[in-house]
DNA sequence: GTCTATATCGTGATAGAC
DNA sequence: GTCTATCACGATATAGAC
């Protein structure tokens, strides 16, 4: 009963990764089996752990390649300008990062509960970081006189839970494009900041 | 080796609904098994099912009955008044109601996915419900000149979004106490709509 | 590197004694 | 109404052939 024996490491990585991302965002990762990413892959359960030392750690790494990909990314974006540039550079690159990213968000938020103690600590400490962006660009507003932000620590949750939020919604196949919703969410960012 | 033998099913019945929402909004519906319930209830397993068919409708029980009790409160508190009036009641009564209700409201967004489809139905119309209430609202607003709202479906999730987000980090036990959380989120959803 | 086979355990749900 | 016992199955993970 074999069906696709051989040597195929190069490409049943990416592959396993890839399958367990949809899957655990689709059904949430106590619900999906080893087998079940095998089967979609196309290999025997066993051969999964060739590639990933348990079921946990192929989540930790999904969520952490997320995390440090999003934080590489915002940091070039969001740290030169006056406050009012950088919010909208970052709410501008927070949508459009996300957009294109709904499943590996949606683990990264849902999923952190089935994270190890250990392992749950480290991606905190990456969504702190994350935070700490935004955080930081309402800060230099309230200095510069342009935002009127009586709890930054609060306002960015907010604002992040806003913005978020777009990927349970939006659908690519939907009545608004990428920039429109962007427009969209930074006119009520902007608002809702404003001095 | 019988522990708790006898009938005592006018308390078993409420602590098996409370103990299911609290462990399924600690660890996810999929992760929870029927024996970790009967124990922390303090029966067998097999007593769970004078009381419940299956796991699966003891999750839409607990869904249906958040969302129905939702709908009740909200309706009452939104419908009189003008726009502004019925905005400012609606993020109160959001904030209050969400505020004391953290598991259930976690299990509400989270669970969703691990519904049959008829329950998903279910639930998702009620959903759709609620959403309304803020819809009309802003729409409302919008006619009154008060508040500028290009999309009033998009702002309605963001703003829902954002405001159910203080359920990710709100704890009694921190410094803002539910008044000041009220009062930053109706400022900023307040500033966010304005004309 | 993938396969088959298997060890070990936990799962949801049911049957029948009390 | 709760218990004990059990069914039928699926889970993660490993061992060893190829």
């Amino acid at each position: 009963m074999a069906r696709t024996q051989g040597s195929h490491s190069q490409i049943t990585g990416p592959r396993i990764r890839a399958v367990a991302l949809k899957l655990f965002a689709e059904h949430g990762y106590a619900a999906v089996s080893m087998r079940q990413i095998a089967r979609d892959v196309g290999v025997q359960a066993g051969a999964l752990y060739n590639y990933t030392p348990d079921k946990q750690d192929l989540l930790f790494s999904l969520m952490k390649q997320h995390m440090d990909e999003l934080l590489e990314a915002c940091a070039s974006r969001v740290t030169s300008g006056d406050a009012m540039t950088r919010l909208h550079n970052f709410v501008d690159f927070h949508i459009n990062f996300h957009m294109g990213r709904a499943d590996e968000i949606f683990i990264a938020y849902m999923e952190l509960r089935n994270l190890s103690p250990e392992n749950f600590a480290t991606i905190e400490a990456l969504r702190r970081a994350y935070e700490d962006h935004l955080e930081a660009i309402l800060i230099s507003g309230q200095t510069e006189l342009v935002f009127d932000v009586p709890d930054p620590k609060v306002t960015t949750r907010a604002l992040i839970a806003m913005l978020t939020g777009i990927t349970t919604w939006y659908r690519p196949s939907g009545a608004l494009s990428p920039a429109e919703v962007a427009d969209l969410y930074w006119n009520m960012t902007r608002k809702a900041v404003a001095a």
